[in-house]
DNA sequence: TATGATATACGAGGAACTTCGTTAAACTAT
DNA sequence: ATAGTTTAACGAAGTTCCTCGTATATCATA
């Protein structure tokens, strides 16, 4: 099978370091785990191994240290984790999300709504 | 501690179900569960013991066929699991993740964005 | 070449999650 | 009362997830 699964909590963890600084090396990586909280390398390596395993990253081993590299963009996995949200638990509504969203929060600034509001024309022209 | 914790996938799917049809004995429960695939009837009440446990139900156990109920409501799940979704993949904005979700929408009907643009401007006024 | 440093690979263990079979209790109807 | 049905309780097994220790390979340098 060529599909990738959704990240665990972990994953998504190290993705969000690998978004920021990849590619990178195990020990890269694990240098920024490490700035909040106790973990192993070998911890940070297994992980990665796992997930170049799942396919969530893909790596190059040319080298003795490999350099790994997420797979899938932020974006690509915001909509996907966005897609999965939708659908198991606003019955597959991307507006009832939206409007719960927007509903709980209390402090979003201006220029965010602006720009949403930009999307929202955009969105109704098509 | 009195903490509800998130539910997992399996723990949603039945969440979803008391929602619409609780309170409910675990037949009842069952008996929507089963409209989708085959599960036995005591790991159905093997997960409301769970659930209950960990406080994600309710149950009056007056009855021989205790009658459970969802400890949080739907919206309160949503806002809770959106909030986590947020957190873990969206740097804390809100509106980026709404940005998302629009932009990554294309049939999101005008009574729905009417809804959501009448929300904007309520939020926007505060 | 030998020593130390750094890397990968691998497997084992514990925790959480899910499933189900077995047992016992409570209720129903003959 | 007894037999059959329905229910709750419980524990065990299989799975995934996460963590870490140990073994092994690669590299630099004294």
């Amino acid at each position: 099978m060529n599909n990738i699964p959704k990240p665990t909590k972990t994953e998504l963890a190290i993705l969000n370091i690998m978004w920021t600084i990849s590619p990178a090396t195990v020990r890269q990586i694990h240098e920024e785990i490490i700035k909040n909280g106790k973990t192993s390398y070998t911890t940070t390596l297994k992980m990665l191994q796992v997930m170049h395993q799942k396919g969530l990253v893909s790596r190059n081993s040319e080298q003795k240290a490999h350099i790994y590299q997420p797979t899938l963009t932020k974006k690509e996995t915001q909509k996907q984790m966005l897609e999965d949200l939708k659908n198991r638990l606003f019955g597959g509504s991307i507006s009832s999300l939206v409007l719960q969203a927007l509903g709980t929060n209390d402090k979003t600034n201006q220029s965010e709504l602006d720009e949403i509001k930009a999307l929202l024309e955009k969105v109704e022209d098509k």
